[in-house]
Formats: C-alpha cells, structure tokens, sequence
DNA sequence: CAAACAATTTAGAATGATTATAATATAATT
DNA sequence: AATTATATTATAATCATTCTAAATTGTTTG
C-alpha cells in the first residue's frame, strides 16, 4: 500500500459519513497539500476494484465510498443523506427466491429525514422523488 | 402532457430494457429528428419529480429510466445490465425493524450475467466489484 | 551501490453527463 | 387577436470522471 493509497483508506474508514471523491479529495488535502484529485479518483478505484472499499450511489448525485460490510442504508430522498442501518440478512431468502447464487446485495430505504421532512410541507421547491 | 413528455413517456415505457438518458434521445429522435437533448432531461427530470417514472442508479454509470413500479433489479457487477426481478415484498418487514415508516426501497442484487461470467475466467482486465 | 524496470503520481487535456441561460416557438387564456 | 404562461431550442457552463504523457518514486537485481 502506497502512503497516498494507505491515507485515503483510512479517511474513507474512519469517517461516519459517506464521502464523496472531492470531500475524501479536502480532507487528504490537509495532510498532503500536494496531491491531485487523480490521485484520489485512482486509488478509489484500485481499492473499489479489488474490493476493498465500497461505493453507493444515489440517483443523481456523485458516488460516494464506505468500508463497513454487511449493512444497508437509509437515504433521504430529498437531500441524498445516507444514514447506515442493518436490517436482517436476506441473503438466504434472495438466493433461495432467485434460484442461483449471487454475489451481493445493495438495500436502500428511502424516507425524509427530519429536516427534509419539515421543510417538505412549505416549501413547494423540492428537489425531487424517485420510484 | 406535451407530446414530447408523452413520446418520451411511451418509450420509457415501452421498453424491457432500462434506458439511458442518451437512449431515450436517440430513440425519440427517429420519430421528431429535431429534438434536442435538453428536451429529454427536462421532461425526464419533470417525470421523475411527478413520480411517473423511476431512476435506477448503478455506481459509476449514468442513471437510467424505468416505469414500473413494485420490483427489484438484478444487476451484473461487471457489465453493469440490469434485469427486472421480483422478490417477495418487504415493506412490512423492513418498516418493523426500523421502526418508522417510509417512502420506498430499492433492492438490487448483484451477480456475473451469463457472458460477464465466462470473460472473468480469462480476462485479467475485469471491470471491478462492488461492496 | 547502481542500473534497469515497474508502479505511482502529477499536470493538464479530454470526455461525458447534466444543468443553466436566454431567446424563440408553441399552447392556453381572456 | 392580444396577453400570458409554458416548452423547446441552441448554446454555454458546470461537474464528475477518465486519459495521456512526463516526471517521480519504489523495487529488483547485477
């Protein structure tokens, strides 16, 4: 592991939230004040290839990376926040359901966060919904 | 419904494929040759507010479009194609373990398709992996 | 240690996706 | 028909991401 690979790794690690490649970008920054935003985008990649670090995207928004396994996310469909959260595994019943094997799975639940919530019933500028 | 919204509409809906932004265009262009690309994200992203039609978000690849509503997807990890899948419904369960209701989820299990599986045993220039 | 080779980083250009803007065209309303 | 509102066009602008070639660093081996 190279240093630059090693410190994104452990921003990435250590962070609650789930950063995209310009705060993972800032926050390398200010230990290395020389490094280029390439730099991150591959070692992201490197790391997302071989599995190490994983990456959620949300509708229209930049990907963004975490490391923990085996948890799912809540997201706010109206600011993209992504809290973690662990449902019950459901790797058995898929695998049964589907018939074959997989490799894993992704579950977002998708609500409005307090915040959003509130502003939801003003506001008649909301930036979106899905399904 | 502007008869662009609704050509659009129709396509999305039409398709068993998940369309790109870019697909859509050039569908639509075979019948109004002058439309414009902006046309398309306007009346995708109107659509998409009104909750008519859905966005499917797959890391790394522009976000596609679909209509119905009630399924999960089935995505290859490699080559990033996506199939309609149903599995068994789990808004009670999942509203239980969080407590709080919620507005929709999204479930995507991922696995090798048929051809990705084949190239993975020889090719060393695998495009990546998630989780 | 030094030469040779491999891998990483840099700087900056290139590509792609998406949004913003202002002007024009189309549709709806009085 | 005149007025107003809404959609569409044609760009330009903005981001996110990848690519390229040169410079740098790291590793291996004579």
């Amino acid at each position: 592991m190279t240093k630059y690979e090693r410190a994104i790794y452990n921003i990435v690690r250590m962070s609650r939230e789930h950063l995209t490649v310009r705060q993972i970008f800032e926050r390398l920054k200010m230990d290395h004040p020389k490094v280029v935003l390439a730099t991150v985008y591959n070692n992201l990649n490197k790391m997302w290839e071989s599995g190490l670090i994983r990456k959620v995207s949300v509708e229209g928004m930049p990907d963004r990376y975490d490391i923990l396994q085996k948890h799912d996310h809540l997201v706010c469909k109206r600011c993209g926040k992504i809290l973690d959260v662990s449902f019950e595994d459901l790797t058995a019943p898929l695998r049964s359901q589907l018939g074959q094997d997989f490799l894993f799975y992704d579950l977002k639940v998708y609500y409005l966060c307090p915040e959003c919530g509130e502003k939801e019933k003003t506001s008649e500028e909301a930036p979106g919904q899905s399904i």
